[in-house]
DNA sequence: TAATATCACTTGCTTAAAGCAAGTGATATT
DNA sequence: AATATCACTTGCTTTAAGCAAGTGATATTA
């Protein structure tokens, strides 16, 4: 058995709520997969190397879906691919990810190229508005 | 059992890495109470209303000193308490935790009085600052 | 100073979620 | 028509969370 579903919350403390929604280890995971990766398949989540369990995955994906985060449609082109794309609510979540990255980066090993560090530091909105526009830009494409 | 211990790092990746330290339900609400609600002892983190088990308290609590995010020492005035406080690691989390309750009080039905979570979104690192002098202020007077 | 209370846990057990391998049904390709 | 790929689901095992009770150290009270 495999449910992550959000439950009656517990205290009405929004760091709480938060927690509720993607305090997991997977969740967030495949945002980035989402949003800086440009990934936007349950294969491409799925072969992104951290190792989520397939069920999980799905789980995740469909919680995502019901809280409004991220959005699925079938591709046009070939019927069994879903794509998914973060809503604005998704997106919003930006800050908080380049919170963490920032934060992991200072005070453990991690891989991540220094350039990028740094200019995730130095211009965190910058890059975050760019990251944004990818995906406004596409919506306006489809409108 | 209880075990949260930081595993052997899947990726690389900042996130994934962050994530293996406070990627779980718990770990940041008991550093909310020690940051925000200047709660610094295990029965006030059990008693903070959210329904942490003791077990599961007591695991975070170690694990979040192994990692050097915190620091406990015993109260001179009563040698049964023990006093957590959070180290420079720790209050550089305080952006990750801003952001988490924005985010949530934007699009949840959140308990958040209104003029602090105003204060919050308009001023960030004026609150982070705040919150960051009460505990480096607490450390000199320690000499 | 003996008895009781409080503090920060630990232990043992139950329940829920994560992890893993295999399978399914729809669509696509050969 | 046969095989492959995609997005899952199912069933089982393992791990972690949840819960109640207990422990040892220190503190307070009678």
């Amino acid at each position: 058995m495999v449910k992550k579903d959000v439950p009656e919350h517990r205290s009405g403390c929004p760091l709480s709520i938060a927690l509720e929604i993607f305090g997991d280890r997977w969740t967030l995971l495949i945002l980035r997969d989402l949003m800086f990766k440009q990934y936007s398949t349950y294969k491409e989540f799925l072969e992104s190397g951290e190792g989520i369990a397939t069920n999980v995955l799905a789980d995740r994906i469909r919680m995502l879906q019901e809280q409004g985060i991220i959005v699925g449609e079938r591709s046009t082109s070939d019927a069994r691919i879903i794509c998914y794309r973060p809503t604005q609510k998704g997106l919003d979540l930006l800050p908080v990810m380049v919170e963490m990255i920032i934060w992991a980066d200072q005070y453990e090993e991690t891989a991540a190229p220094a350039r990028i560090m740094r200019r995730l530091r130095e211009d965190r909105t910058g890059f975050i508005d760019e990251v944004r526009k990818r995906f406004t830009e596409a919506e306006k494409g489809k409108g």
